[in-house]
DNA sequence: CCGCTTACTTGACACAGTGTAAAGTTGACA
DNA sequence: TGTCAACTTTACACTGTGTCAAGTAAGCGG
């Protein structure tokens, strides 16, 4: 709080008066990022894809490019997570909006016959979620320093390996 | 360290005089773990596997099955991360070694001519690496309720789909 | 039995970070 | 001119880590 005080130019206590806790203060932020990026826009884009394997691709683009944008916040909040429940609760919301993408992805592969047969939706969901995680792409980018193009790409192949059926290419 | 001394029933000061700092304790912990556990010897029978893919599978049963055994502590060190460079040297350390563990399991792949053509041996073992993070198996079950029978089963799903080249399927 | 060591005790304190509280300053605006 | 809003300074409570010093109890060799 004191070194946001500091950069903002304000003192530290004038920082409570506009946020009444640190958590506050990144929840607003989050939404604030929200607003300027347009997610919600973005998402618009993977919506509108017309096969079911489009919308898988489109969507980990949207998100996955999405990622890098968030990324010192979601460090933020989720070191918070133990001590601080509303932050953790306002982490998970967001996480939960990302799954709901990936829930709606694997409805449009169901629609489309082109979800892998022996795969309910539930786990499907889940396990496209899990690829998903701001944690893989820590791992990925940050620690094996892949590039941006590399992580979108090797994660597109994994999701399509995990997810996709073979019908389409047996016909 | 206050509620560590109480459990263990003597005096937070006693415990500074046995671990100079929380991590110390947490990493003579892990030290403790590795060894009445013994890691080593449960790698052995992966190690002993005759196909790169029997390998491979042994490899995400054994240290899948290891994850939860270490999760708690391994929630601790990380949530330190931040604040003492020596805790996050010690959990980097240990990950370092299931990387070893990942590059060995793709060497055998490679060996077997059954890693993926157009996969680099790093990148598979980036991959590999990424698919058993601990925080994957943490959204996994604790956040999806997976069982750990189900974990395993989609993870080495998962790691086959992305790995495993089709070389055998088509002979 | 004495004296020494070892393991532990109690009690106090420094320090960082979050959050609260109170009183004072400054500038804009009606 | 008065008032309000935004901000300031100063001080303090609380938590948790880590340090320091003095004291105590048990065991053990001489």
């Amino acid at each position: 709080m004191s070194d946001i005080a500091k950069a903002v130019g304000i003192s530290r206590q004038a920082l409570y008066l506009h946020f009444p806790t640190r958590a506050e203060l990144l929840i607003a932020t989050t939404r604030h990022i929200d607003s300027v990026k347009n997610m919600d826009a973005r998402l618009a884009d993977s919506r509108a894809a017309s096969s079911g394997a489009d919308r898988l691709v489109s969507f980990i683009k949207v998100w996955g490019g999405y990622i890098p944008e968030i990324h010192g916040l979601s460090v933020a909040l989720r070191s918070m997570r133990d001590s601080d429940a509303e932050a953790a609760a306002a982490w998970d919301d967001r996480m939960q909006a990302v799954r709901h993408g990936c829930a709606a992805a694997v409805e449009a592969l169901i629609a489309d016959k082109m979800l892998k047969s022996d795969l309910d939706r539930e786990v499907a969901t889940d396990l496209l979620w899990t690829l998903l995680s701001v944690e893989n792409w820590e791992r990925l980018v940050r620690e094996c320093g892949w590039s941006q193009t590399e992580y979108e790409h090797q994660i597109r192949r994994l999701a399509e390996a995990a997810l996709l059926g073979s019908e389409l290419v047996e016909k």
